[in-house]
DNA sequence: ATGAAAGCGCTAACAT
DNA sequence: ATGTTAGCGCTTTCAT
């Protein structure tokens, strides 16, 4: 019960040649089909298994794709997770997870790691930290599919997954001048990042084309943790002009900044209105409920999960580096609400 | 550059035997010093790079564990994974992620894909559907280590790590009882997971110990997701007895019951209290802040990667079936104060 | 300290 | 339709 039987044991068991065996056990067209009943019969009886060391070996591929994500536990992250892993599994292949946990050195070891590991695809969103790209050149040199979402990077022939940061970011802010906000202040993390430069950049934009007094103002924050919300607050609270609106990259940190707002004795959305990003379960439970931007997170793991694999089916060139932006959408809820 | 170097080539290059290489490689004692110089020198000027396929054919191990959950976009199990990621990783594992969706048919599924991929070990958690456990016979017969989370089920040598849930929900509804609750009905899930059992027995203990006119009352959700709780209004809506108290298996839920109660005019906790479970972040954030049962997901996560990493390494007899049980703590705050 | 060679178990090109 | 056989690249026992 416990030896493992090999495609030979069953060869000889049978009195058939290894390849036969093998051929069966992959619904190989020219067997008979007596002698794959035969075969698989065999194989049930013994509790065959394949041993995909081997079998990974001959073929020099993994049936695995490797994912790196800056961390699992966020709402966001850990929903693109699912989308993936869906499409992975339904498709036959494993997901080898890891995280960068926002350290460039951490993902550079991972990516090391998960070639070695002969992922046959790799799927990234890039470490906050991660400035040097160098170390995807083992993917890229050796042709084997890269794919980057939502935290992105241009690189040749890897396609990207994301949504129009920019415009979102715009729509952010132009929704919350159009509330009669005078004061906007932006708070992100990670600057560096395109998907925050961006949408500090359509924060910019609006608050530029309707150009009156407005000062533009960004609070980068550390992460989007409790703490950080503090730093918000003691800048408001010590700011010249009365701030009135506050464009938020995160969720999560929006609502722990609207209850620090509230415990100081601001009035939510009276007199500072908030507007979010992600569009995080969270937005919709809490008071007031909180205006964000609908990030399709579950979508975007689906896509890319797609994506990769047709790739890897070579039903798609590998060589036409594609973009794919996802729709995004304002929600207007009662944070921001005039 | 792309075409890939083996210790052949290495082997070739410098005048010696593969053998040699691949001991310099492992750092194996009795090579000189000189001689690993001298691979690892060529190594790195080659670009060699290990195949883990024919290593972990040879070796019959993959450095890789593997994890069955039920779903990975909840807060409480992708903080799990986090911690069980950072301890596989810091060790030189890799983790190879799948979600049994709630579905028995696909933890079968996944737990011989995993097998199979050959993970040196196995972490699950339980879907709520399984009933039946033969498909970890595959582990359990040939003594590889497999051990389960949160979500467990007592299989011989398979450690568990769990908290004591049936305390905690004695805890949760005595406090209800203590807070002046006459009518307390109880939230839940899968019924049949020893987890969501032993919290209902908990919450029956408490009231029995209490001996009064209550009327124990268990309203079983298909999951946690807004639309059932819903369900859970129309039957406070309709129920004979004033309902007063409710104690709900999982946070996320409790925070939807709430919303959906403030929203019918009922005031919480004046009217209704409510204690959720896991102390999700969510908790802190909503209105009003919701009482709940803390349970220490990232250690869960670390302690099951020690745990399966020291079974491993062999420090720890694997005949030596464990079971680590967390504490777990009530938090009060408004949401159940009188 | 180093080398020779036999696996590890599966796949596939090349027979038959 | 089936068999033969040469890899796939690394590890390791047994020499030397």
């Amino acid at each position: 019960m416990s030896k493992k039987t090999t495609i030979y044991d069953l060869a000889k068991r049978l009195g058939i040649s290894p390849a036969t065996v093998s051929r069966s056990l992959n619904d190989h067209p020219s067997i008979s089909g007596k002698t794959k009943k035969k075969v698989l019969e065999a194989a049930k009886e013994t509790g065959y298994r394949i041993n995909k060391f081997a079998s990974n070996l001959s073929l020099q591929k993994s049936n695995t794709i490797g994912v790196i994500v800056p961390r699992l536990n966020s709402d966001f992250m850990s929903t693109v997770l699912s989308g993936i892993e869906t499409i992975a599994n339904n498709a036959g292949y494993n997901l080898v997870i890891s995280q960068s946990l926002e350290q460039e050195e951490k993902e550079k070891f991972n990516t090391k790691t998960l070639f070695e590991s002969g992922v046959d695809a790799l799927l990234v969103s890039l470490a906050n930290e991660t400035m040097n790209y160098d170390h995807f050149s083992i993917f890229t040199d050796r042709k084997i599919p890269l794919l980057f979402f939502d935290r992105v990077i241009d690189l040749p022939n890897c396609p990207t997954i994301i949504i129009d940061n920019e415009a979102a970011g715009y729509q952010a802010t132009e929704h919350l001048i159009q509330q009669g906000c005078k004061h906007i202040i932006h708070v992100s993390s990670g600057l560096n990042r395109s998907v925050y430069k961006l949408r500090y950049a359509g924060y910019r934009k609006a608050l530029k084309e309707n150009e009156n007094n407005f000062r533009e103002r960004v609070i980068q924050v550390d992460n989007f943790s409790p703490p950080e919300a503090k730093k918000v607050i003691d800048f408001i609270k010590t700011s010249v002009h009365p701030i009135d609106g506050i464009f938020v990259s995160s969720d999560s940190l929006a609502v722990y900044i609207i209850k620090e707002l509230r415990s100081n004795g601001y009035q939510v959305p009276n007199d500072i209105k908030v507007v979010g990003f992600n569009n995080d379960p969270v937005a919709q439970v809490i008071t007031p409920e909180l205006s964000t931007i609908e990030y399709p997170g579950y979508k975007m793991g689906k896509l890319a999960g797609q994506s990769i694999l047709s790739h890897l089916s070579g039903s798609i060139n590998i060589e036409t580096a594609d973009q794919i932006i996802l729709k995004h959408r304002l929600i207007i809820r009662e944070s921001s609400q005039k």
